[in-house]
DNA sequence: TCAAAAGTGTTAGATTTACACCCATGA
DNA sequence: TCATGGGTGTAAATCTAACACTTTTGA
């Protein structure tokens, strides 16, 4: 180490993911009763330390891939929150990640084993920390991307109806929108692909299923919602 | 310390500042030369390591006003950036934050005893570590923020010409804009306010002074470029 | 047969873009 | 007097938003 570092304090980095799910027309955000101290039996969201040999994202895949068993799932970095004392402990800065999953890709076996569950977006209680401020940051973000970048069908089925999308928007913006108008702009997409599959799980006469063709995409490239 | 935070390791925490200054028609940032190892006589950003005392904002705050001797200046965060070996020395997460500064505030003499220098955003060279990625995710963020928020009269006198503002836009955002549309929108937002103070420093003519009502903003609240 | 969700076009209004000439002044 | 940057309005095109009825089918 050269005389440079030498003068300098090191300090715990932790990332907290919020990972968030698509359920009975509700987004969703995991989170779970703190099972350690400083702060056992809060509501937190999940996350862990950052060790020296891994990377940031390395550790935040590290913890999604723990909590949820899954491997590449969309993520991003929210951002570092580094108030002296927002870890009543020690001193921690924390980067915050949000995730993106299928609800149905995580086996409800090993959500219970880890004590997390989905709670809506608008009904978060106060968690531990600076929690509640990342939740609404990475909403924030989150809210950003999917205007202009196709993440929602990382939240969905690979197979789903255009009435699931929308409400997946609705339920992410907030706010209602116009079916019709919803569903002009999605035809303007070719790579979001109707196939001849109906679903009849929500309704009798069934719906066309459509899938998301990322080739497609990737050629044409014009998303916009 | 309870036994939860024992077993983890402490890694060296600093920020990176991208400041951003408007001179000449060019979006510029300061940059200097590295004058200690690693890395000696490098391209970099100005930074410096968080402190365990103090907020990671605050050691921005700290660090930008030790460059330039201003306080309060616009600052927002970047990002975490923690690739295992992005500092060549020792393992080191940085926090990046740009910050937006009018570069007449800005003392020359104390320019040039820290030895930085504002380059326009076309002509950054290779940077040490990440700088570069910094320095591009940095204005991706100041670009997406300048159409929503009144941020770029920080790059300003407090008395601008709506050319000198209209040359900003174009320079933060790589492309001409139409004249007469341009101030079409800025007539549209009340808070820029037309003074009768004529500038006479880059026309035979003289162009109108105007300044940004803070007060007003904050009432009427529509800022959209 | 009827309740419930799926599916489908048109129009008015708002927003955005393109575009060209006169003005005032100092050199 | 002329070169330079300052200042101004209109019209076409595009985009956005509002809006209502028919279809299918299982219960």
């Amino acid at each position: 180490m050269t005389a440079y570092y030498r003068e300098h304090q090191k300090l715990f980095v932790s990332v907290d993911c919020i990972i968030f799910g698509f359920e009975e027309n509700k987004l969703k955000v995991l989170i779970g009763k703190r099972q350690m101290n400083p702060g056992r039996g809060e509501w937190s969201l999940y996350g862990g330390f950052v060790a020296a040999d891994e990377s940031i994202d390395e550790a935040a895949n590290r913890v999604l891939f723990h909590l949820t068993g899954l491997r590449n799932l969309y993520m991003k970095q929210v951002g570092a929150f580094g108030s002296v004392d927002r870890d009543p402990g020690e001193r921690v800065i924390s980067v915050a990640y949000y995730a993106l999953i299928n609800v149905k890709d995580y086996d409800d076996k090993l959500r219970k084993e880890h004590g997390v569950q989905w709670v809506s977006i608008n009904e978060i209680p106060p968690l531990y920390s600076d929690h509640n401020e990342m939740i609404m940051e990475a909403l924030r973000l989150m809210r950003q991307k999917i205007k202009t970048e196709p993440i929602s069908f990382r939240l969905l089925p690979s197979l789903f109806t255009l009435t699931q999308l929308q409400r997946l928007y609705e339920a992410v913006n907030g706010e209602e929108v116009d079916k019709r108008n919803f569903r002009k702009r999605i035809k303007d997409m070719d790579f979001i692909e109707k196939t001849e599959l109906i679903d009849k799980s929500s309704s009798k006469r069934g719906a066309y299923l459509y899938r998301f063709n990322k080739k497609a995409y990737n050629e044409s490239n014009n998303f916009k919602l």
